[in-house]
DNA sequence: GACAATTTATACCGATCGGTATAGACTCAG
DNA sequence: CTGAGTCTATACCGATCGGTATAAATTGTC
């Protein structure tokens, strides 16, 4: 039972650094200290662990999103909440959400990718009612759902990408500009 | 001769397909019809075929972008044709763009990001260079070169995701709105 | 047609891959 | 104290991994 969540924290921490594929089921064990019949226990297989892992770490970082992103009227406010959102577990859970991003863009027949899609369109249908909703009060949203979910989990990944890289700090002021930037643009 | 030509295809179309790690070399040579010993002829390793896949396919990639990214006066304007040339590269290398992006998103210490990260850099370069001349014309776009053309790019990127989720046509309208929607956001 | 260089295939290397059959230890209910 | 279920280790599986030693074709040159 402890060496189930062990080896979730390894894999996690293995998968983020060197890949999904490049990673081996030895390697994993080995930083746990156990052997692979024990991994074998709590998992069916590789893909199970990955899988196991996104339900465990994915779960959590969903919930959050969820929270955040309740629309009260004020659509500003609203994505405001969400970029803090992202960029806390950014800070708080690295390490998985370099992993996750890294499934989103792997290739399409690839393991990783396949495992990562729900979680990514749970994202996708999250931020997608934000903007359906907020249609209500702007109507020039209408129809556009869609691309604005997209282009807005863009801006926020493109910001995080930057502070993975060590390039940027997360700070308040760019959860200002993040919302700004797309709601208004570069100028004014 | 020949041959060398034909195994940076395969590779190309295998990698973009289901990964640099999980495709062998013994795919690839497979794939064109020939043995191991021809590939590494030609190729000194299978990080060496990656290599020399970037050079090819990366190097015209480059080369289409720094053309289109010629500032002349007028930032709309050019970059309008920066996404354009991105589009058309997207449509028409669709694999190499796949597996490109795949690579930038790779974990940090893995093969891909590693490989990747000069092709990168120059891209990034370009259109820090395009915020540089452009602030020349608008001051307050002075020191945020940097993070006006990572989000720039990952504007770009974001719709080119779309793309080739088979969710979204890269028409000109599709670039004006992306140009407009970085200028002025989601509004007006 | 001989010769050198380039290009290719046969056959093999040790290491690692994901996965498992078997059995021993441990926990806990009765 | 027993027996069932849970958890873990030893030891192994066939397949594939990236890579190579050797030598046979193939090519172009004189």
């Amino acid at each position: 039972m402890d060496n189930r969540q062990e080896l979730l924290d390894q894999a996690l921490a293995l998968f983020s650094q060197r890949g999904y594929d490049a990673v081996g089921v030895r390697e994993v064990v080995e930083a746990v200290g156990v052997t692979k019949p024990t991994l074998y226990h709590y998992f069916d297989s590789k893909r199970g662990l990955l899988h196991a892992l996104l339900r465990r770490e994915g779960g959590a970082m969903l919930e959050q999103i969820l929270r955040a992103a309740a629309y009260q009227g004020d659509l500003v406010l609203t994505l405001e909440k969400i970029v803090q959102a992202y960029f806390q577990l950014a800070k708080t859970n690295t390490n998985f959400y370099r992993m996750q991003l890294a499934m989103v863009f792997a290739p399409p027949e690839s393991e990783a990718n396949q495992a990562v899609r729900p979680f990514s369109n749970e994202q996708q249908e999250i931020l997608e009612g934000v903007f359906t909703q907020a249609a209500e009060d702007h109507g020039n949203l209408r129809g556009r759902h869609r691309r604005y979910a997209a282009g807005f989990l863009g801006q926020i990944n493109v910001m995080i990408g930057l502070y993975l890289n060590d390039s940027l700090e997360l700070t308040d002021e760019v959860v200002y500009l993040t919302v700004h930037q797309f709601m208004h643009g570069i100028f004014s």
